[in-house]
DNA sequence: CCGTGATTAGATAGATCGCTCTACTGAGCG
DNA sequence: CGCTCAGTAGAGCGATCTATCTAATCACGG
């Protein structure tokens, strides 16, 4: 019972945020949905609004890395793995009504250029992504190199998909995007 | 000088949407920065923000639209246009301390789960891209079907990589995910 | 010169924003 | 029991938000 509300909080305002951005959520919405008091935020938030938005960076980004892991972990043939992560991408997308996608880039576009600590949380989810990726790849036998270029891409690839996918309301670009990612990794391991 | 102030307001209104987001952009800093009064834009806009809001997207998305058709013109090569246009992004970015990249992605992030309109607005601009770029590859000797995953993937990859680069402060998401673009129009064009 | 409609100008309303403040509750411990 | 303090609870502050309102100003035809 003791960190619950905390956890709440946080529950929510990643769900709010990655669904309405940062600035267009509140933090009474956040609080009225965790069903937590006004105090409470303060208390285990300090730096309000912009602390909460930071954590909430750190906690989702880390989150949907643990969830791209599985479904890409070491037992599986990577570009199978690639190709049912954007398989699963696609389908939260539909089951949620085209909200759900990744948890921090609808806040990562919004505060680059206006708010320096959480561009940098962002910035530093994305890189974690990317190290994390990097190893993977590597492992499957791709040089560090190419093995970067092809994790960014991939990254570059389904960000970008989400952002056509919500607007449209469809989940092609993603599937799209999936595919593309897959081929190049086969055509790279081909080569190595 | 008639349709001046609704010029600026626009002009304004299309450069802090796509840096700060169309929540966490205030009616009075737009009307500030363009000089006009509070009443001018209730007169031009009488659906108030969501009125701006759908037409600066529509305005800044037709905008973009043309300047990529410059790069990919029928007279270039198209993917050396793409190549070129991608460094274009990359240089921009650059400029504007990663300020300006995609004029809509923000707003399209922000408002595809909250309002319906400006979500409208933003899927009536990305299919216009599209569409747009299906004309061009097919023009270039690329199957209608075979050219809109090509867009799809290359428009995917242009925005995702926005998303990496503007959080990252670094061009590399841009220039890898033209690279990707260009060898995959290229690989279509030897199929073809 | 006046009259008219378009546009500019800005005060102000009413709601909501993030945040601070004080008061209360309850678990752990001597 | 009584003390302590982390955490809960919410009233209320000043600022800011979008939007409405009336008045001033402009160009221009008669």
């Amino acid at each position: 019972m003791a960190g619950d509300t905390k956890e709440r909080i946080l529950d929510r305002s990643g769900e709010l945020f990655r669904r309405q951005g940062y600035a267009g959520t509140g933090i009474k919405q956040i609080l009225a949905e965790a069903g937590a008091p006004f105090g409470s935020l303060y208390h285990h938030f300090p730096g309000g609004k912009t602390e909460l938005g930071a954590e909430t960076i750190r906690r989702s980004g880390a989150l949907y890395g643990r969830l791209l892991g599985e479904f890409v972990g070491p037992e599986v043939e990577l570009a199978t793995g690639v190709r049912a992560f954007f398989a699963g991408a696609a389908e939260t997308l539909r089951e949620t009504g085209y909200a759900d996608a990744c948890p921090i880039a609808t806040v990562a576009l919004e505060v680059s250029s206006s708010d320096e600590e959480l561009r940098g949380a962002c910035a530093d989810v994305f890189e974690a992504w990317i190290e994390a990726g990097v190893a993977r790849f590597a492992m499957a036998g791709i040089g560090r190199d190419r093995a970067r270029e092809l994790v960014i891409q991939m990254l570059a690839g389904l960000e970008g998909a989400f952002v056509l996918s919500r607007a449209l309301r469809d989940t092609e670009p993603v599937e799209l995007a999936g595919e593309a990612a897959a081929a190049a990794i086969e055509a790279a391991l081909r080569e190595a």
